[in-house]
DNA sequence: TTTTGCTGTCATGGATTCGTCATAATTCTG
DNA sequence: CAGAATTATGACGAATCCATGACAGCAAAA
């Protein structure tokens, strides 16, 4: 389990403790103190999962939210919103500006676990850290690509532009969403870039015959088919 | 919207409550008053999802959620389970048994609803992008069409094409309006060459027959009809 | 420092697709 | 039925797109 979380509160104290049990549950964790720090984060490579602190200085948690979703390349992103007041006026508001879920503090650090690993499952973002198909294993937590049992050795940009593959396989990618997502949208690249990698990631599947598991749309980009 | 949920509850009272404003809200509704009967029911066509009471005669809420978590054709099937208890011990069961969320007796309606659309915002896009008309399919988000399971090569014009024209069924589209909207204006190419494209579409849908689907409208241009 | 490995860019060549035209086939009109 | 208009079809050069190998910059490791 390996899966990323990014904090984004104010208090100091909290995200502390956010931080101390996300961890020892098996997390690895990215904070931020702001909205405007976490939309920088956010240039990135995406995390998990994303944690909101309802009350934020500045760009207010839900406003936050409504941004995120309004951007394609963040739109998906899972999201636990934090709130002091119990009011179900705000609990809905929060549903209604794209939050998955949301709890009311004090909580537990227990529940806050359960429903991160609860909306990890629905999302379909693996939790044991291994994503399998077919021959191929991925395991995000050791970092490591194996095909057949085989250790296969394969560098980073091609295992993030392989999780990203597998994690959402049968789907077409245009080179600009592949240069977003895997390398950060902050970067800028040629295009054909993706091309190579592409290619390098055909040529260190090559041998253990798994290489056409990544097959080229013409005119829009690539595409991972299991079988 | 208008998707089904299942609600497996025993107490007759609260079922129907919960069917009101379901109902209300947009759902289309079933009940059953067991797990077994809920069991009975899941054979045939899935509902979108599920509301169990954790409280049941016979099999428990939480036996039930594990059963079909068990099951590969319900194993996706978001769940949200409803108890009385409010303790900790009994949400984090629940979650641990395949649970998407919770929520404790008494519970507002809309905060059920909140959380069911929020739920279903997460899980609904299992057979989204996809235009399939009889035997053929055209999957949008992976780009590649099929007849009859069968994968059918098809270059990018025709894929926008035949999109356009499964998009719009029944509806003849003249030259100029296919240039539009396929090739985009600002570019301009003959008239005629839309001829061509729709020769090629129909050269690739031949071998699989269905190539009469594409209809040429004299004097005007070419409709797409499942006939 | 040297070495090693990874990355991004480019040039080249090959393959596919595109747009156009010429010609055959079809349909409509008078 | 003849002639006109419209569409179908096959062929071909041009344009586009992609695969591939080579190479230099760079950072981490030795």
């Amino acid at each position: 389990m390996d899966n990323k979380v990014l904090v984004i509160e104010d208090e100091h104290e909290i995200r502390e403790m956010l931080n101390f049990s996300l961890t020892r549950a098996g997390f690895s964790v990215c904070e931020a103190d702001s909205a405007e720090a976490a939309l920088g984060q956010l240039d990135g490579p995406l995390p998990d999962l994303l944690i909101v602190d309802w009350m934020l200085p500045g760009m207010s948690g839900v406003e936050l939210a409504r941004r995120l979703r309004q951007d394609e390349h963040t739109a998906k992103l899972p999201m636990i919103m934090l709130t002091a007041r119990g009011e179900e006026t705000d609990k809905l508001k929060s549903f209604d500006s794209g939050m998955d879920d949301y709890l009311t503090k004090p909580f537990s650090p227990k529940e806050l676990i359960a429903r991160i690993r609860a909306l990890l499952r629905r999302t379909g973002t693996p939790e044991n850290g291994v994503i399998a198909c077919g021959p191929v294993r991925l395991d995000l937590n050791a970092h490591k690509l194996s095909v057949d049992g085989q250790a296969v050795k394969v560098g980073p940009t091609e295992f993030r532009l392989l999780e990203l593959f597998m994690r959402n396989p049968d789907r077409a990618f245009g080179r600009a969403q592949l240069l977003d997502r895997v390398w950060g949208r902050s970067i800028y690249v040629e295009e054909r870039t993706v091309d190579v990698h592409v290619l390098r990631l055909r040529k260190t599947l090559k041998p253990h015959g798994v290489d056409q598991l990544i097959q080229t749309v013409r005119g829009v980009g690539y595409r991972f088919s299991p079988a």
